[in-house]
RNA sequence: UGCCCCUUAGCUCAAUUGGCAGAGCGUCUGACUCUGACUCAGAAGGUUCUAGGUUCGAUUCCUAGAGGGGCAACCA
């Protein structure tokens, strides 16, 4: 009686929120903002993006389409010593390999006029003024975070003297570092930011867009609110760290007269283990040639996880699951490869490789015979359907791994005396191991059992083990490059004194397989093509590397392989 | 030693706003299996950072403390 399951409250799938989500669900049950709920993606165009900005993009991406409201793409580019059109292109690229479209594509340094004109009403109501010290000044004149600041000699200008500076500034009168434009806030207030904090600086540089036209350029507090305001944004998404920036953002809008300013939100940035997220950092990486560029598969950049195979889906999966918090996070790798394995599995084609080609010679198969074994593409619970031929012979390739000559109790692949079946084809059984002058094993000799073309034994006998293999003559070499992860601790960060990320290097994070023997069916499938390599991992055929005559794969990702564990735990 | 933020399972997050602390990932066990994969079932895992307080009742509210993080760039 008690069991009436019919009776539970059927907990209807309530959409999970996260705290962002609740406040603009609740935008829009308010009307609070009188528009749509508008977001923005705001990179600068100084590098290329990663996994960090993934999460952002897909929260603000993903809030405007779940709630109708609209999203901008807007390059934040107003430091022009940094900045590139080559980044730009990169950016955009990236943002809709991702599967995601902007409603306008906007550029800070398209309202440099606009906020050229807010600092010189901030200057006539006295709320701004030139500031004519000198870096170390300013920086001392600030106080540090438990003393207050001192006003310096020229806080007090007068309107008309601030305003004359403020066009002489404009016009390339003064050279960099001479003067700058700041708030007249509070020199003594308990946050930082606060302390008259700097609008616009002198820059004698060529911008990538705005070429020579300026020489003066707002910094980010001046230029991000306001130019989130003047797109009609309603909540600006960013990271925790620009906590204590919010102040000087509604400050900044308040004082411009916008009517229902954007507000901030401020959420965690993402953190992997095993990797880095940091524009500054990846720089080096590429600088100093520790990867081979951006773009390298190694790289947690979107381009970098696009080169080695990881298909958009994952990536916004994983995100969807990370969800986003107030506090600080370090999100497992493993979570990364479950979501990009999870994609894969469902959507790739089957097929045998050897990576490290073992030769088995079928002592008992006739000379010259060559069978068509038929070989579906996909396990039966994947729907979806196909199948290719593979060709079976006297002399077959199989993986070193899958041999032992002395294994132990739960080996149930290859050894001596032990029989196996060959996936989609025959039992065979190792009877005699050959060995070069160096004791290596360089060659199976095995029987195989006629009868179990169908992969059963008549006679019902069970085979634990199955494992993949392919026709010596008729398999293709290729090249495989095994990635691994790109450092070799969680934390890449956490150094000794003296050292830095460099040092936590992993010297493995590429292995190079040169001769690897794929089955032949995939001669003709387009490169880019992807696949699980059965009981390897998944694979791409890599556009940028490989050739008519030999084909290049990356590995996008191991299998779950409980068999390392087991080895592992001894 | 100022201000602000954070602290719930190994990890990421929930907990209908004060009412029996849950999910995904990871781990382990079992079932299934021509992939040691996938899938399925189950288990372990918690002094909700600590100490007080308010309350019939506190993860939730208050106070103090501890630990972690942010802020003193003419970077973003």
């Amino acid at each position: 009686m008690s069991d009436s399951a019919t009776e539970a409250p059927e907990s209807t799938s309530a959409p999970r929120r996260d705290f962002i989500r609740e406040l603009v669900a609740d935008d829009v049950a308010t009307g609070r903002f009188g528009r749509a709920p508008a977001t923005r993606f705001p990179p600068e165009p100084n590098g290329f993006l990663h996994m960090g900005h993934a999460k952002s993009i897909c929260l603000n991406f993903g809030i405007a389409q779940e709630f109708g409201g609209s999203c901008n793409l807007r390059f934040d580019d107003t430091n022009p010593a940094t900045e590139d059109v080559k980044y730009v292109e990169a950016i955009q690229r990236d943002v809709q390999w991702l599967g995601f479209q902007w409603d306008n594509l906007f550029y800070a340094s398209d309202y440099f006029e606009k906020l050229y004109e807010i600092a010189e009403s901030l200057v006539l109501k006295g709320k701004a003024y030139v500031d004519s010290q000198n870096e170390e000044e300013i920086r001392a004149g600030r106080g540090t975070v438990t003393s207050a600041g001192t006003p310096g000699p020229y806080r007090d200008r007068t309107v008309e003297e601030n305003l004359d500076l403020l066009r002489r500034m404009r016009a390339g009168e003064f050279a960099d570092g001479t003067h700058v434009l700041r708030a007249k806030i509070d020199l003594a207030h308990v946050n930082m930011i606060m302390r008259d904090p700097l609008l616009i600086r002198i820059r004698h540089a060529h911008h990538y867009r705005r070429g020579n036209d300026w020489c003066i350029y707002p910094l980010y507090d001046f230029a991000h609110g306001l130019s989130d305001a003047i797109e009609g944004i309603t909540r600006s998404l960013c990271t925790l760290e620009f906590k204590d920036s919010r102040e000087i953002y509604d400050w900044l809008v308040q004082e411009a007269g916008f009517e229902h300013p954007p507000t901030q939100i401020e959420f965690a940035r993402l953190e992997l283990d095993y990797t880095i997220l940091s524009k500054r950092k990846l720089l080096r990486l590429v600088n100093e040639g520790h990867v081979t560029g951006w773009d390298d598969p190694r790289m947690p950049t979107i381009a970098g996880l696009r080169r080695r195979g990881v298909r958009p889906d994952a990536i916004r999966e994983f995100c969807e699951t990370i969800g986003v918090a107030r506090k600080d996070a370090r999100v497992e790798i493993a979570a990364f490869e479950h979501a990009v394995r999870n994609d894969l599995n469902m959507e790739v084609p089957r097929v045998l490789c050897v990576l490290n080609p073992l030769k088995v010679v079928l002592t008992n198969y006739p000379e010259d015979l060559v069978e068509d074994l038929d070989a579906p593409s996909f396990p039966h619970d994947v729907p979806k359907t196909g199948s290719r031929r593979m060709p079976f012979s006297r002399e077959l390739y199989v993986d070193r791994d899958d041999f032992m000559e002395d294994p132990p109790k739960k080996f149930y692949r290859l050894a001596p005396g032990k029989e196996v079946r060959l996936r989609f084809g025959y039992l065979i059984t190792c009877n005699e191991v050959v060995k070069n002058d160096a004791g290596e094993v360089i060659e199976l000799r095995c029987t195989y059992d006629p009868a179990t073309r169908s992969g059963q034994a008549p006679d019902g006998r069970k085979v634990q083990g199955t494992i993949h293999w392919v026709s010596a003559a008729q398999a293709l070499s290729c090249e495989v490059r095994v990635y691994d992860r790109l450092f070799s601790q969680p934390d890449p960060d956490a150094v000794p004194e003296g050292q830095d990320f460099i040092s936590t290097l992993n010297p493995q994070s590429l292995v190079v397989i040169p001769d690897a023997k794929i089955e032949p069916s995939v001669a003709n499938d387009p490169i880019g093509s992807r696949y699980q390599f059965e009981r390897t991992g998944y694979f791409m055929s890599e556009v940028e590397s490989s050739t008519p005559e030999k084909l290049v794969f990356n590995r996008i990702v191991g299998m779950r392989d409980s068999w390392a564990k087991e080895v592992k735990r001894g």
